[in-house]
DNA sequence: TTAATATGACACCAAATGGTATTATAAAGG
DNA sequence: CCTTTATAATACCATTTGGTGTCATATTAA
């Protein structure tokens, strides 16, 4: 009975970091530019700690990169292993008769509507952090 | 500082839902043919109650549906929320300057080199659940 | 009717998760 | 040198998570 060892692939730890919301935040956020622990901390109502907590996990699944300067720790986004969970609905759908495919919905609300936990609040009068 | 109720929106649903390698199965599964509980549970090395549990979050997140029949409850895959899911990577990328289409790689890996956690088990002699 | 089967509903548990606060260290700037 | 700033590291905490086992209930089959 093929168990193997728990959570520790790489599509895993993709998956992983993309199920939280505020991570996903931080990852629209990063992609506006690259940012220090503090600058995305100064974006999320929680504490630096805890966004170092996520920043660590997305770093773990490869969906961010770190490059130390200084004193400052330069989050840069990881556009490959992003690509590579992508890739799992390409795979899945691909088996399944395009189904999904036909589906795929015009993009009409993004990542806020989802209205979950953190969101970034410095960004001038945005509700709607894209 | 916008807060909002926490991850209760759709979008969140189903990552979620996607973040645990054991649902990702169920649904690599699911797409073959609808099952009941029994069947599912069958083919993973936990118990009936653990997959149960499973199988609720997944229908929380919309990402399957339930459909009694007499004494039995039939699982079906729902491609729309996982197709929703799906266009966040688009919705990313697409204000991204395409770096991520361009990385794009070619599926050559299925969910299975993910090897996490529980993997179905009776599929005849197949390691390679897709 | 009686036995088997499929599920639902709990209670319980250990570990992971998402937070916090505190303390220490390293790099810049005056 | 001294102070500020950016980060690291740790301990702690409540809740969630992914499991288990047990028991009750509703169908189905004999």
């Amino acid at each position: 009975m093929i168990v193997a060892e728990p959570g520790t692939g790489r599509l895993q730890g993709a998956f992983r970091a993309l199920g939280d919301p505020t991570r996903r935040s931080i990852l629209l956020l990063l992609r506006d530019r690259d940012m220090t622990i503090q600058e995305v901390s100064d974006r999320f109502p929680i504490t630096r700690a805890a966004i170092k907590k996520h920043l660590d996990i997305l770093e773990t699944g490869k969906l961010i990169s770190v490059h130390p300067s200084g004193r400052e720790r330069v989050n840069r986004l990881e556009p490959a292993a992003l690509a590579q969970a992508n890739d799992w609905f390409d795979h899945f759908s691909r088996f399944w008769d395009g189904r999904l495919q036909a589906l795929k919905t015009r993009v009409e609300q993004d990542e806020t509507e989802d209205g979950t936990s953190a969101e970034p609040a410095k960004p001038e009068g945005n509700t709607s952090n894209d």
